[in-house]
DNA sequence: TATGAATGAGAATTCATTCAT
DNA sequence: GATGAATGAATTCTCATTCAT
């Protein structure tokens, strides 16, 4: 059995991204210093500095590391025939893609002001943009671009916004995943004006 | 009789939540300094300090003047009979509020993170909660309680989200009530979105 | 008799001014911090920055504030015949105005790596060019320029790198002034120095 | 045999030195940093504490090695008899020898309170103050010695303030040469109070 | 000959807040 | 109702330097 080694050969960069986004999360961006950061890891403030040029770095390092999932969710997404199929699949991997990095999803979530003025804040948009144009049909009425957009929204918020909301976490993601499909059924079949029965 | 002098007369509190209000929106609670609220005045901070007790209490100040009809909006809910027209009328209200008071949730919406550890954290999410409460079914299966939250969500969302999408405000407005009521709808059916035949 | 008021109203600003150039001309720019100059004047950093909004802009306001005499003598320069005794008279008040305002020269004669890029370095270097215009003659020889150059760095210099010979303070700039005006005389006579015969 | 190598091989040394001194004369000692001096070389900053023991040791260095002409002119001077030809050829010989170092002496000349509480500080002004015992007389006037000291600073700010006067730099430099010989020819022969013809 | 990783000290600057007037 | 002057605490960031490899 080895001593565990006093430096961890270079996982420092990653154990900085870690320790800082969980800070980022638990308390927000703004309000979240180095020092504390550095503390938690045990090292001094310039030791970030070693590893990232500024603050928003760190930030923007998080995310171009662990985002890359949505963005190959997206072009697997304009790869695919536009239908129903395809969109339920879009749906279905969005939900996991947020499930597998929610922290940083979370952040984004509830740091909406700040992550809009860092460089980051395009791609974000961006992307949004991106899942809403492969989920919705490109002449659809308004109302059905609302469809596809709350479908979005519901798996987003669904992933935050439950907490409060008792019940198991795999059932609440199931349902959520449901009332997402629905709406993109309908938005796809018009309107769903009628009552049937 | 004399007409009511347009500069200051005790409307300088007021004048000091507006200008805070709208840097707060603009580049989010923490990055607005008390300075830059003062400059914007053409007073000096401790002027603020007249009005308000602390950086946080003008916020707090904000919320209780420009919230109060959600938190008017639950009173009546409460008092009403809950039924479909009922919850109808909620959303509609509801839409209304948001609109009214736009910058206020659109604060919210944006700095969740900051929002959260304030004193009115609290208030927040509970009108949220109690809103939902009114809205949902006592009983409701999991499926239809997201679908409730999703109606709420859609409103809330497409306060803020449907910028980027072409098409008359008022319409757009129209069309998330639409899709809200939906859902609703589909909640209290306990069934999914209803296609038109 | 009364006591000395513990806050010497509004001359706090004059006093930073001057701790900071004592400062910066014993150790240069770069190297004064603001906590010396906070320190020797027993205030906190931020109370500089009360009255500065910069480093850089505490220098700048000490210029701006001891050099006028030196703007003045060019307005003056300029109002006055182009002829031999106003060349003398010039050349005698550059020494006299060096002499009153002796420690910001001196900071410029030692820290002109750093002024240059400061943004008061446009101003160093266009006023000695104004006084070089002022006292060589429009068409003069390439050589007769060089006299009038070295008068002014005689002045110049002989303010500072005399320290080391002996002699009163008062001869020296005499002497100083002295050669200096031989130099223009010999500049406008277009001839060298002329000997005792 | 083999072509000597473009690369490295030993002159790492030299390079640093080049380096530093264009980034020291260009932007001041103090605002230049290591990081800066090893970006340039494509190295480490660990690469330059190979070389040297620490920042102000390559200043010295190249102190050492560039300005040991200087230190031989005045070993020269030293040997030679104290009259009208010797000083006249001490003067050209600083006047190329400040030439052919240019970057160095200009260095101190914009660094002067950098450069005085260096270590070098002392060998500068020495070596300023042994040239100017060579150049004046032991028994001179104080006049004629400002006219030896002004001298020098002619040949010296010739060297720097020149760059805005038009002219052809060959040119420029032996008008220089030619004002400060006349000063010192003028201190040798005493006062030239009065002007012939 | 070099580098990768880190440190300790310190810099400039900003902020919310206070208080006598 | 407001200001002028100041503070204490913190922040981001930079720097010269070290040392094991």
């Amino acid at each position: 059995m080895v001593a565990t080694p006093r430096t961890r050969r270079g996982d420092t960069r990653r154990r900085i991204q870690d320790a800082a986004l969980s800070l980022f999360v638990e308390q927000g961006y703004e309000k979240t210093s180095l020092r504390e950061i550095a503390a938690q890891l045990d090292v001094t403030k310039a030791a970030l500095y070693y590893h990232f040029k500024t603050k928003e770095d760190i930030l923007i390092s998080i995310f171009e590391d662990r985002t890359r999932p949505l963005d190959e969710l997206i072009a697997w997404g304009r790869e695919q025939p536009r239908n129903q199929e395809t969109k339920r699949e879009l749906l279905r991997r969005y939900s996991a893609a947020l499930h597998d990095a929610a922290p940083v999803f979370r952040f984004v979530q509830e740091n909406q002001a700040t992550v809009r003025d860092l460089s980051i804040g395009g791609n974000v948009k961006e992307r949004m943009f991106a899942l809403f144009e492969l989920v919705k049909e490109p002449d659809a009425s308004l109302t059905d671009q609302v469809r596809s957009v709350s479908a979005l929204f519901t798996i987003h918020a669904g992933m935050f916004a439950l907490k409060d909301i008792e019940g198991d976490p795999e059932d609440k993601r199931a349902a959520v995943l449901e009332v997402a499909l629905d709406l993109i059924a309908a938005a796809d079949a018009g309107r769903p004006l009628k009552r049937s029965q």
